[in-house]
DNA sequence: TTTTGGGG
């Protein structure tokens, strides 16, 4: 044992260490960003995270930590935790101070809850029992713990200039997000961890690629099982009402055992270097080997102004809509209802009574059948009865829209009067015999899809009212099924 | 032993 040791530790302040380059020192600091380990190319796995004190509190320090094993890795609890570090090389980087710490070459580390007036005992010491913790320390933390208390930790958190909202995210360059983990799931088949976040704010409308294109003939079901394959109605049931809930997939990551540490439902997070796809008119934030997930407290100013923002969209009615709708909101579509508040489809997916009346704001993605010839059939469907049958009376409309706002997907079905009321009055029929009916009924059709002769269907923002109903009185929840009615074109 | 990765 040297003697510095057999004398305790002599810790730098983090003003003297950054002066100290090429030496090895101890130093205490305060954790104001955090990254969650994960592995490296070679054998070890990395920490990062910005450490700051009195003497050094922006833009504080930073700190890679390498170790063999995940339990050898810090494992910061909270934004404002104290850190002790031991023998840890400062080094520059990118004319920036830094300071590398690495298990094999002894390098340790005990971590502290940042709290004021909680205990002395490090909730992590992964070098076991033989730990120093003289009255001296006990100072230094508290007079940390004091000095984090009245001072803004996450100076740095939210303010890259990478850093987007969920509204305003584009495909094909890296950024940063901060957001909450709604729901974490397991995709068992092929091994994969899908985490679901969300900020509050709408995702734009995404346009479909061409490679999305259905092999069943049928995108409005692609679309529908898109979405219902991210995220089940049930898990939904505890998702705020408003705002898109984004899907994150990894991509290119190591697997299952040597994966970085994954965050929590409920957690809030900084991602940092990810990017964004769409994939089935979707977008979807992808995590790659080069991505970092930052923890995030609560108290952080971002998060804050996150979840203020939030409380003010559900409070307000304009605020409510569709952020990517036009202000003040236009339809081609009217509804007999107009005093009903508009509800997100996420609320009208999960709302508790089965059967209910809602009025949306929605975009129509696809009809099926998708030919408007189609758009009627023999009310008594047998297949004795002849398609070609001339009489208007004996057929009916039956349509399904696949809707979509930024909150959801969901079919309603456009049936008997109310499709003849949404169409104008126009009658059902064998519209194969029909000519001039389907001209007016496809030019409806093509407007409400957003179709256009240059590239590809942009559908313009409509209301409709929605009625939930079951089909089966002994499982209501599992028969459910909507209908629009009460909706027709203006004009 | 001094990589690995290091705010792009």
């Amino acid at each position: 044992m040297s003697n510095r040791e057999r004398e305790g530790y002599n810790y730098a302040t983090l003003a003297e260490a950054v002066k100290l380059v090429g030496e090895t020192v101890h130093f205490y600091g305060v954790v104001a960003a955090y990254e969650q380990p994960k592995p490296t190319r070679g054998r070890d796995y990395l920490c990062t995270m910005t450490v700051i004190d009195t003497s050094y509190n922006s833009p504080g320090l930073r700190v890679l930590f390498f170790a063999p094993r995940l339990d050898q890795m810090p494992r910061v609890k909270d934004l404002g935790d104290v850190i002790r570090f031991h023998r840890l090389q400062m080094k520059t980087h990118s004319d920036a101070p830094q300071a590398n710490g690495n298990e094999r070459s002894r390098s340790s580390f005990v971590l502290f809850r940042g709290c004021e007036g909680d205990d002395y005992v490090p909730y992590q010491n992964p070098s076991g029992t033989s730990f120093t913790m003289e009255a001296s320390d006990r100072n230094i933390v508290g007079l940390l713990r004091t000095w984090a208390s009245s001072h803004s930790i996450d100076t740095l958190a939210g303010t890259s200039k990478y850093m987007k909202q969920i509204k305003d995210v584009a495909v094909d360059s890296y950024c940063d997000v901060c957001c909450k983990i709604l729901f974490v799931s397991e995709q068992s088949a092929e091994n994969k961890v899908i985490m679901h976040v969300w900020d509050g704010t709408d995702a734009s409308p995404a346009c479909l690629n061409p490679s999305d294109h259905s092999e069943n003939g049928d995108p409005g079901q692609d679309l529908w099982i898109a979405k219902q394959v991210a995220v089940p109605v049930d898990v939904m049931r505890g998702f705020p009402a408003l705002g898109t809930v984004l899907p994150l997939v990894p991509d290119g990551m190591p697997e299952n055992d040597s994966r970085p540490l994954l965050p929590v439902a409920g957690d809030w997070v900084k991602l940092r270097n990810i990017r964004f796809r769409v994939r089935k008119g979707l977008y979807e934030g992808v995590l790659y080997p080069c991505s970092k997930i930052g923890i995030l407290s609560p108290s952080t100013q971002t998060v804050q102004n996150c979840e203020r923002a939030y409380e003010e969209r559900l409070a307000s009615e304009a605020l409510r809509l569709p952020q990517w709708c036009p202000q003040p909101p236009q339809s081609m579509l009217v509804t007999g209802y107009d005093h009903v508040k508009l509800s997100a489809l996420r609320e009208v997916l999960t709302y508790p009574e089965v059967t209910y009346k809602f009025r949306c704001m929605v975009r129509v993605m696809a009809t099926w059948p998708s030919d408007v010839l189609d758009f009627c059939e023999p009310t008594d469907g047998s297949a004795a009865q002849p398609i070609d049958h001339p009489d208007q009376g004996d057929f009916v409309f039956v349509v399904r829209l696949t809707l979509e706002d930024p909150t959801a997907r969901l079919h309603a079905f456009l049936y008997g009067e109310d499709a003849v009321e949404f169409f104008g009055g126009c009658p059902a029929a064998n519209l194969r015999r029909q000519g001039d009916t389907v001209v007016v009924l496809k030019r409806k059709v093509d407007r409400l899809l957003g179709v256009s002769e240059h590239g590809p269907p942009n559908p313009p923002w409509v209301t409709c009212c929605l009625k939930s109903y079951y089909l089966d009185k002994a499982r209501p929840r599992e028969t459910r099924r909507y209908r629009v009615f009460g909706t027709r074109f203006a004009g």
